[in-house]
DNA sequence: TATATATTCAAACAAATGTTTGAATCGCAT
DNA sequence: ATGCGATTCAAACATTTGTTTGAATATATA
């Protein structure tokens, strides 16, 4: 029956799935790549999934679980340690190399923003909405209750910006600034140079009206 | 001879592949569609251009015309003055709508970003280089001239980041805050904001070793 | 006008790719 | 062992897409 559906290869074309897509996107993936590498027949994609886009919808589930994210820092902390942990945990898991599973995440959470397709709102929910919220809430510690939405907003954005930054404009920087060395490399010193533009940055918009 | 080869045809080929292309991206967009679009055969693109990829070259060079851009900002003002004027230039270049061409040249830009092709290079030196230094410039006279490299290369990319965010991010703050007013609705708002904010990181960074 | 050259066009080609098919094979319960 | 559903597989199919072909047409030159 149902029972044991060899799980081997359905698995195996999962896992090579996510490295693929991950690695190439949705488009320039192919079914044939996916199962020479998982070491199965063509026709196995269709068997096991159904087809294609629905063994994308399969390596999203999988790539991005549900209830899996718990805020990083801690409401007792200052906001501007927490803005510190929040950051630095964001740019860990981003930047950080050899992070299988976590890279190829924003891998492709990077695609679907460069190409956003249907299951573009099932990403954001998952990987970006529990991040952003608990953001929100540090922003809002340090510029205070009664901020303006308006600025609330261009602020979280902004903070956003710095920190995907590297992840969406290193092909300009590789070819903007050759000799600079990759942020992986000076991890500490982006994530501390990062928390101060920012905190700079809140402060000065919360001066001013 | 080689005197008038039918101008028409060929313009209406570079007009419809500039439109697709900026719209579609290299990889989606088919010379069936732009053909169609110019009221051209199938086969005109390669008699004209020679393929796909040289169609694509052409528009590059007519999207990024040569020795185009000059400083918009001039070195007698305060940097401070200066950051706003660069800033507000760039943001209505990037951001206003019913600029046709310019528009083009930004989603032509963001897609060569999101997947990078041997035309990037050429992108880069024509569209982003002349911008880049004379906000480095701008920067390099608010943070001093024994600024390390590391922090000025830093602060570049973050301000970059700050103007490209909602380019690039659009799709995600759709969905994340639906609700939210497009930039192109406020943008003095967003352009006063961007200069408080920068110039508050600015500082920020520069008092810290 | 006549000739040559440039341009257009319908049709076909070749390659890539997602999917389907139907037979062969496997695993297991009876 | 036998039979049956689940799984694998090679082959083929259908569609899309960039490109080529060769004839037909237009344009310019002499």
């Amino acid at each position: 029956m149902n029972e044991k559906p060899d799980v081997n290869t359905k698995d195996a074309l999962l896992a090579a799935a996510i490295e693929v897509f991950a690695d190439k996107g949705f488009d320039a993936a192919t079914v044939r790549d996916i199962c020479g590498r998982a070491r199965a027949n063509v026709a196995a994609v269709n068997y096991h999934f159904g087809g294609k886009d629905a063994l994308y919808v399969a390596v999203l589930r999988e790539v991005f679980p549900k209830d899996e994210y718990d805020f990083v820092t801690n409401r007792s902390d200052s906001p501007a340690d927490r803005l510190r942990a929040f950051l630095a945990a964001l740019a860990r898991e981003i930047y950080e190399r050899g992070n299988g599973l976590v890279a190829q995440r924003w891998a492709i959470f990077l695609r679907e923003m460069a190409k956003p397709s249907a299951n573009l709102d099932f990403i954001v929910q998952r990987q970006v909405q529990p991040r952003a919220d608990e953001l929100r809430d540090i922003v809002a510690a340090i510029l205070g209750p009664n901020t303006p939405e308006r600025i609330m907003a261009f602020s979280c954005s902004n903070i956003w910006a710095l920190m995907l930054d590297h992840l969406l404009t290193q092909p300009i920087l590789d070819r903007l600034t050759p000799q600079r060395p990759a942020v992986q490399t000076s991890m500490e010193d982006f994530i501390g140079h990062v928390v101060q533009f920012s905190l700079g940055g809140l402060h000065a918009v919360r001066e001013n009206p």
